[in-house]
DNA sequence: AGTCACCTCGAACAGTGTGCGAGTAGTCTC
DNA sequence: GAGACTACTCGCACACTGTTCGAGGTGACT
């Protein structure tokens, strides 16, 4: 994996034919397919050549190698992003954000790709083009657009990866929440034992009824509020 | 990889023993060795012993399986990350930021791996102890604390993996920025031909002399200050 | 001297991505 | 209708992966 990244699958020629028989379009569909029902581990080629009735090294006229494939599977991801409409930029921003997590949330495997391969598809750059819109209307200028566009979906993504990482993690045992916290928590205690701020933090959760995944749910929005309100005070 | 990654490494009674020959140590240190010299690919069983002069299967005595090896080297990521003294908590956080940025930056392949893998181990919690201290010294209450922390980790994360993956990448081509740029520009022209944001973008870069690698550094600081304010006003 | 825990490791298994070359089937040209 | 050419499929093979198992060795303690 990832040799070679660039030329991505973006920056071929795209093989032009009869399209008979397997089709790109085809097997990316069966990939996400594949990807959503068993995780990130369990696509092989064989695996998806089988599921399509076909040999695994037919894919390979398709598709050039498996990093191209996953290209193909991620710009799939971004497609199901909902983009803003609303004019109000911070609105807009927000939908992004929550589209974007949402997304992810609906393909799990994606969250260890998601910042890794270059995101150079249609659906992609289509998601950028209307949440720039957003800033550009906003009344932000020249490389601020940029930046404070790069700065949204660089919080975005880094609150969602670790997030819906643990959530997948968690189905993989089968464990319940409550049983993996019965079980981490001694341990965690301990190793907090010689770390003020810790200990302090995890006494008062065990104080309070506390779930650690709405408390994610409302970091999140604690944190893209925080960051709106920044680049807010900049445009003024 | 990542079947069931609750039992972690640090949930684990370590293994106690005489530590002749072999030691966990000495093969986390290898590992981030050749890490460090070859990429997250090069990374096997069997070459890691042959680095130790030892037997691929030797290393199962010390480590269950390659997952924890992954999480017990991340941790050395984290032992990296230098830990702020300051007194004046944007200033600490600041420090944490970029110090976590240079970790990452300096073992490129911990991009892909580093919102994913459970981060469990002692240096990830000391450096977490570390900032949080910031943010409770500042006079964040309750989960608040929790939540700024966590928005400040996030948008780090966020920035830093896809930059650092887009690098290592880079680097893997053999190919100069330059020599990509002009290999990829026409491409991406093409498809902003019809995303009116995109092209307008595209177009003022052609104009400045722009450095994609220096605009990346400059976001970073763009998108931390905002997110820095827009947290100071929450203490207000 | 004997026992036992610690540690090493070769063989083997089931899987992986992918290059190659042979083979098939549909279409286009004469 | 014959031949040629392109589009496509796919079995075989290669070099590699993580990991299990069980047999062996080696040092310390009784």
């Amino acid at each position: 994996m990832s040799a070679k990244p660039f030329s991505s699958v973006w920056t071929r020629e795209r093989r032009g034919g009869r399209e008979q028989g397997l089709s790109r379009d085809q097997i990316v569909r069966a990939a996400v397919e594949l990807l959503d029902a068993e995780g990130l581990d369990a696509l092989s080629m064989r695996k998806l050549g089988a599921r399509l009735g076909a040999g695994a090294t037919s894919l390979y006229w398709h598709v050039a190698n498996k990093d191209e494939l996953i290209e193909l599977v991620m710009d799939e991801v971004y497609a199901t992003v909902v983009l803003p409409e609303a004019a109000d930029w911070r609105e807009a921003t927000r939908v992004f954000a929550y589209g974007m997590r949402h997304a992810v949330f609906e393909h799990p495997w994606s969250a260890s790709l998601i910042g890794v391969v270059p995101a150079l598809g249609p659906n992609a750059l289509t998601a950028s083009d209307r949440l720039m819109g957003a800033f550009v209307r906003a009344g932000f200028e020249g490389i601020d657009v940029d930046y404070a566009m790069t700065a949204v979906v660089s919080y975005t993504l880094g609150a969602t990866i670790p997030e819906v990482a643990f959530l997948s993690s968690l189905k993989a045992t089968g464990k319940s929440m409550t049983e993996l916290q019965a079980a981490v928590d001694p341990i965690l205690m301990k190793m907090a034992a010689d770390r003020p701020n810790l200990l302090e933090r995890y006494r008062s959760y065990a104080n309070e009824g506390f779930d650690p995944l709405v408390a994610r749910r409302l970091a999140f929005e604690f944190g893209l509020t925080a960051l709106l309100n920044g680049l807010g005070a900049r445009l003024r």
